[in-house]
DNA sequence: CCAAAAGTGTTTAAAATACACCCATGC
DNA sequence: GCATGGGTGTATTTTAAACACTTTTGG
């Protein structure tokens, strides 16, 4: 099937395949030059940018749909993934946005589903950077890795969604323990620090984090130290997976 | 319309009218005798209880139709409402639940909207108990205030929509206000902490309760006791609405 | 005047914050 | 040997928890 008939298809059948009205956006954030990047896709005719979204199939859970979704964009499996909020305001979802794109299937807009009202779940995943290898959908020219705060106009209303999704992480980041995709396998006492100060967009104090998060009892420390850093070498930790996984179900408690 | 045309007109076209797939189930809190309240419906064949649940209409914001629905079942207005989970399991709406009503109504259930799957977002409202006048829906032969420790058996999954509800309402309760809508327009302390001792299941230090409830700057005491009790007078108390709002919106930081 | 329940204050413990000194490494 | 940045400890402040005595009212 060439490329323009699957798209024909997926406007003028996709209904039959996934529930109407209803789609799941996923805010997907990495961490990387001590930076936190969000990964985003260019729209092929507006030139936007928009959060990787799809939809629900029929007999399947809206999380399922979710880490497809995901596993589409970055090939990676087996993420925690969080609904956060539903926007689902009626004028979100414009068919304005979608005329070119339309002229170029050769559609008639009341002829598809995909230009009915959606409403969308927000979803938040938190991955390995270094383990993504971003990968476009149809609609998109392009799909990469933007820093949060360089990020161009977006589609639709897909910058309210983006903000609120940092704003949940910023709160999330008091009850669940984080870091286990963001960083990698072995990290240091500054990094984990950095990656948080990133997220809440704040200095912390050096001393005290390490106290507090080592509390938390999440983190193993290794006997080994990092090398080659003009200064005295710090420790590498790791996530004590079980303890990990317990917090993560359970919460644990603390602010910074 | 005969009311058998008007529910047979519901199950054939309601469509017409509704977003297919997506439903609101309203979690309605109030408080009464000391006892934290839920409002259901008892299903008119089945005989289980159910949430107050509705449909969004095709140019309606899904926060809208949360309160139209708890409009239509308790006659309130102007009520905050807040969404807290969205329930996707593909078996959630299951259509054997149904068979009974749909015999009564006489279709087959490849014929209404209405047995297709389901996703649902719950929304919670805290109401002033003796302020509504439950109105029972179509489906239902009653509609009535349970106390939240003797809750019969329920419907689909309702049953984990409302502990799910009970739990987001107890984290709720440390970083908005609440009582507004709960309690009469005035209180005196022993009451506004019974009703957090309820939410909370638990008992708290009256004297500590009263300090951090004082010291959010949500109350003002009013120059007036309680009269005809066999003890010391309590003082009321009634909220002041600006720094309520305030709190609502920004949140206040306190734990019980 | 007594029981019941509210008002108020103090003491103690724990948690968060601020801050200072020492240590290892590469240049 | 010195600049850089990490490791660790301690004093201080703030907040939470535990607790006791006094006051008012109806019966």
């Amino acid at each position: 099937m060439s490329y323009d008939k699957a798209l024909r298809d997926h406007y003028l059948k996709g209904h039959e395949k996934y529930l109407r009205h209803i789609s799941v956006d996923c805010i997907i954030f990495g961490f990387h030059d001590n930076e936190l990047k969000v990964l985003l896709l260019q729209a092929k005719y507006a030139g936007l940018w928009g959060l990787p979204g799809g939809f629900i199939k029929k007999e399947e859970h809206m999380d399922e749909a979710a880490k497809r979704i995901l596993k589409e964009r970055t090939g990676l499996d087996e993420i925690y993934m969080q609904q956060f909020y539903v926007f689902s305001a009626p004028e979100r979802s414009t068919r304005k946005a979608n005329q070119q794109f339309l002229k170029t299937v050769g559609l008639k807009s009341n002829e598809s589903w995909m230009f009915e009202r959606f409403i969308t779940v927000g979803y938040t995943a938190l991955v390995d950077f270094s383990k993504v290898e971003p990968v476009a959908d149809v609609f998109s020219t392009t799909c990469e890795w933007l820093n949060i705060h360089e990020i161009p106009e977006m589609l639709l209303d897909h910058r309210d969604i983006l903000n609120k999704a940092l704003e949940d992480l910023q709160l999330q980041l008091n009850y669940h323990p984080v870091g286990y995709n963001l960083l990698p396998e072995k990290f240091t006492m500054p990094e984990i620090q950095k990656l948080y100060e990133t997220i809440l967009d704040k200095k912390l104090d050096r001393r005290n984090f390490q106290r507090k998060i080592i509390s938390t009892g999440i983190l193993k420390r290794l006997n080994e130290t990092k090398k080659g850093v003009a200064h005295k070498a710090p420790w590498y930790y790791k996530f004590d997976q079980r303890k990990y996984q317990k917090a993560l179900k359970g919460g644990i408690g603390f602010e910074l």
